[in-house]
Parts: C-alpha cells; structure tokens; sequence
DNA sequence: CTTGGAAAGTCAACAAGGCTGACGTAAATT
DNA sequence: AATTTACGTCAGCCTTGTTGACTTTCCAAG
C-alpha cells in the first residue's frame, strides 16, 4: 500500500518515488493482460489478435488505417492477425460505400462471443483493483495515466473516449 | 482529462469507466516504454535487456533465479539476453561464495552508464506525468496499479519497495 | 562417500508478432 | 490521364518468448 507521506509536495518526486511508479507500471501492466493471455492461450490467437478485437469492438465500422494509427504496428503486422480473424468468421470486413477503397471493420456474433469473454475478464480484474483503491484514487489513476501518453496517443484516447 | 463527477461511488464502476481505465492503461503503457525504445533502437538492445539491467540495478548481487522469477521469463530467454550483457561488458557475473551454483550478477560501470540512460528518460517521464496529475492522483495511481497485480508479482513488488 | 536433486548453462527448434522492402490493384483525386 | 490513397500480399528478417533434452557443478541427506 502507498502510505500517506509527510512534506508530500517536496518528496513526491524523488527518484524513489518514480522508481516504484515504474516497478508498479511494470508489474501492474503484467496482471493487466494476464487474464486475456489465459484465454486465449490454446485458442490459436494472442494479444495482437486481442487488441485488434478490442478496438473493432470499440469503434464499430472503423476502417483499417485508423486501426492501423491506433495499434501503431505495420499494415502488414495488422494484416496478418486480421486476415486470421475474417478467416475464422469473428470480424467481418465490407468494402466503404462511400469511399470503396475502405474497409470497414465489424466484429461478427462470433467475435462479439470473444471479445465478450476477453473483456469480461479484463474488467473483472479492473473492478477488483477499482473497488479495493475507491473512487479518488481511481482518479489519480487516470490522470497519471493520461499524463503519461505521447500527444497522439492522448488525442486517440480521447476520440475513443468521446465516441463510447 | 477525467472530470470529477456527481454520484462517484455509484458510477466508477460502470463498464463505460472500467473500459476508459483500459485503454488508459494500453495507452499509457506505450508512452512508459517508449523513450527507452528509442534510446535501445540501434544499441543492439531490446526492451527484454532493459529489464534485466534495471532488475539487477535494483537489487545488485541478485542471482539468476531471483531474476527469472521476477521477469517471469524460461532461463532460456534470460540466459540470451544475459549472455550478451556479459560479453559486452555490461553486467558481471560471479558465483556465490556460500554457494557456488548461484551466480550474483552486478552492473560494471558500462552497463551502470546505460542504466542511467535508460532510468533517466524514463524517470523524466515519470516525473512529468507525477507532476502534472499532482500528489493526490500519484497515491491513487499507485494503490490502483498495486490492487492491479497478481498476489505473486505483489509480492515480488514489495520485496523491492523494502529493499530500495 | 555416494547419490539425489537444485542451480545454472547450453543446444536446437519453433512460434508470435514486430519490422522493411517491393509489388499489385482498385478507387479516388487532381 | 496521371497521381495518390487504401488495402492486400509475398518474402525475409529480428527479438523475444516457448519446449525439450542434456551437461556440469555443487549442496545436502542418506
């Protein structure tokens, strides 16, 4: 647990302080994607498939450049783990009606199955730690966290946080 | 930004807000790694050869079993990225004195020099991102990403917060 | 003193998921 | 008509993870 400190705004940025924020980010980010690991595990997919299912979930008919500047991989990275899913019916791909040289992405029933399950237990762990810190920590958490993104990376976050 | 909000303790855990704390943290995830990224691109380095030098930074004189149970990697994996830190004269390696199987592993002034490096850019954003969040939000950053982890890892966690 | 097992290291083979470069096609734009 | 954009794909490479098999070294218990 973080004890309450005394003098905090003189000692909260020593170098001990940041160096558990990065032991913390470090640990944290492995419990964070431990549950989806396990499912997937045996299921022929990975994390890259998670997070492709994640934001075609998240942003319905979203097209492949802008999961492409969202993932921040390779088209041909993207393609791979993309071409598996249309290949096992989860996402399902339609030419742009207005511009048809998009595609835009849908998760199927079946992928809506699995992003369900994935995200299931990814919240589960999230509300664990959400109800063990309370409320304003949650939102300490989040500052930090915003704080900590590139520019881009922040920009992304907030079209998505508007759109949901 | 994360607004405060009317009704916390019975909206912060909506699936909407566990979903924001998500991508927060994949976001986020992406910016903590990203300047030491850089600063390895080139070096010959990855990210698996920053974590073995901060680990044995963190605990000097650690063994090579420690240091796998920390990482959570095969010996396999470890012992490829370790190989190389030794021959390039970044890390030293002697067996233990009271017991010879074990090999104590330290930092040499080269690899000490990387170290500083890579914790320095990381530090930096660290500090940037404490700084602008503020004390309060850096205590609920903290018990959130803590309440985030794996008992084991927790464990692992606050072995390392005594010992620094 | 011998033996069992732990700690460490090594070889080989493989997979996931990044990357670059090159090329092709269809559609939109200029 | 020419160029650019969006997408897909082939080929090859790298890092970092995995399993399995095997050896050497060494402590400790029988």
């Amino acid at each position: 647990m973080v004890e309450a400190q005394g003098g905090e705004s003189l000692l909260f940025l020593t170098d001990e302080q940041l160096r558990k924020g990065i032991e913390a980010m470090f640990f944290a980010y492995r419990g964070f994607t431990a549950d989806p690991d396990r499912i997937l595990e045996g299921k022929d997919y990975g994390r890259a498939h998670h997070r492709a299912i994640h934001f075609i979930h998240r942003s319905p008919g979203t097209t492949v450049s802008n999961l492409l500047s969202i993932l921040g991989v390779t088209k041909q990275s993207l393609n791979r783990v993309l071409r598996t899913l249309i290949e096992d019916g989860l996402v399902r791909s339609e030419k742009g009606k207005v511009d048809a040289r998009e595609r835009h992405l849908h998760l199927t029933d079946k992928g809506q199955m699995l992003e369900r399950e994935l995200s299931d237990a990814q919240r589960a762990r999230m509300r664990a730690a959400y109800r063990a810190a309370g409320p304003q920590a949650v939102q300490g958490f989040r500052q930090v966290l915003e704080a900590m993104m590139d520019p881009e990376m922040r920009r992304q976050y907030n079209r998505l946080k508007e759109g949901g």
